[in-house]
DNA sequence: CATCTCTTGCACCGATGGGTGCACTATCTT
DNA sequence: AAGATAGTGCACCCATCGGTGCAAGAGATG
């Protein structure tokens, strides 16, 4: 569950003690059980004692190690953020150096959603939504950084391609939005409506984002 | 705050007696207020003693009015989710018939944007989503009532018009979510993340559907 | 082994909030 | 005017929940 023990590189020789192995435990086994309840609940429908029993540890540690549940709550959801953004950045990656543009955009249009359509992303996103009111900051750095990111490697990657004649697209950041809406629009709506309703297949995933990207090509495609 | 009193006809001379008009100011009163505060800070922070005060009504009125917060909140619910319906089946009226059909299509994603776009829709879609893990039959209700009523009427009308051949759009239904999306996915995602960011302004609004028609008219156009 | 640190269990506090009981008053209706 | 009906105010119950205090035990470290 992405441990951000800081990766604080020690000269050997020197070895400065190490933290604590019970408090190690103890953190991942609360980040394990906090972030199970927090996705399938949210926030408020989340308690504290709920936690520690399922993370099998005192209440009272979770106190300790994370102060409080606000605390506990942030540190998680902007450990998961910041994964979800280092995604972001590999996907658009060699899209501008494709031999076959439509191609590498179905490709493309194909791994964007499959990675999107995960239960763990959906939940994290709709539970991100959930508590905006209360973590507005929260949800501004996901929004900067998940879909953000997305949308400003897919413009810059619009725009050269636009202007090696590749593509039409004049207003490369509207395309970006244009191509990750048909994309991926219906599923992250449904999801919010119904949480509970099973996924659609990996097959009916891929003809949704072929049918995307092929309306996205009609539309820009030189 | 559209007053559901059975628009029932009773004959002059033989008057039943209506309801008693205390009950009917109460019932107004709450409404509204609990309206407001459900729709600005969702059903768990909304207590019945805040309801009271702003509708200036006793707590106890409340629930000889309603019964309890959670009959209380379907109700009301229920009610904007039909209206929103009723919206639903107006918008895309006449569009098969149109002489002009791109110039028919970009007046009618705007008129949709525009409609969208207002404050107390985009609370109500947002509260709806908030409280889909508690009252799914209320999300369930409004998915098939709002948007899906558009997507059935879009699709049917982009039938017609594949059919007639003034469109490419060989599936229906999905082109219907593509236009929906097109025009309206900016909007709605931004104001999930941000619902207290300010809107944006009807010119901005309508260049962004446009946008979003042409784009549709690019990929489905005949 | 000795010491220091973290974890545990459990009782407990205080605030919040949905919902009720009841006696009293205000308003309709006939 | 008189009895029914609805609203009021207020104290109150109870469950939930975030958070704390503390004494004792388990584990780490040197």
């Amino acid at each position: 569950m992405s441990e951000q023990q800081p990766p604080v590189h020690i000269p050997a020789g020197l070895r400065d003690r190490g933290p604590d192995p019970r408090t190690v435990r103890t953190r991942a086994a609360v980040a394990e059980a906090a972030t199970t309840l927090f996705l399938r609940n949210g926030y408020a429908d989340t308690g504290v004692d709920e936690i520690a029993a399922l993370a099998k540890v005192s209440k009272r540690s979770i106190y300790n190690n994370y102060g409080d549940k606000e605390s506990l709550f942030t540190e998680l959801v902007l450990g998961f953020t910041t994964t979800a953004g280092e995604f972001a950045e590999q996907l658009v990656g060699g899209l501008t150096e494709a031999a076959d543009l439509p191609q590498a955009l179905h490709a493309l249009g194909r791994r964007h959603l499959a990675t999107v359509a995960r239960p763990e992303v959906l939940r994290l996103r709709r539970l991100i939504i959930l508590e905006a009111t209360r973590f507005p900051a929260l949800a501004d750095e996901y929004y900067r950084r998940a879909p953000g990111r997305v949308m400003a490697a897919l413009t810059e990657a619009f725009t050269s391609l636009h202007a090696r004649g590749a593509l039409r697209a004049p207003n490369a950041r509207r395309a970006a939005e244009h191509f990750s809406y048909l994309v991926l629009g219906s599923t992250l709506d449904a999801f919010l409506f119904a949480p509970e309703a099973q996924l659609l297949s990996p097959d009916e995933l891929d003809r949704l984002a072929d049918d995307g990207v092929s309306a996205f090509l009609a539309a820009y495609g030189s």
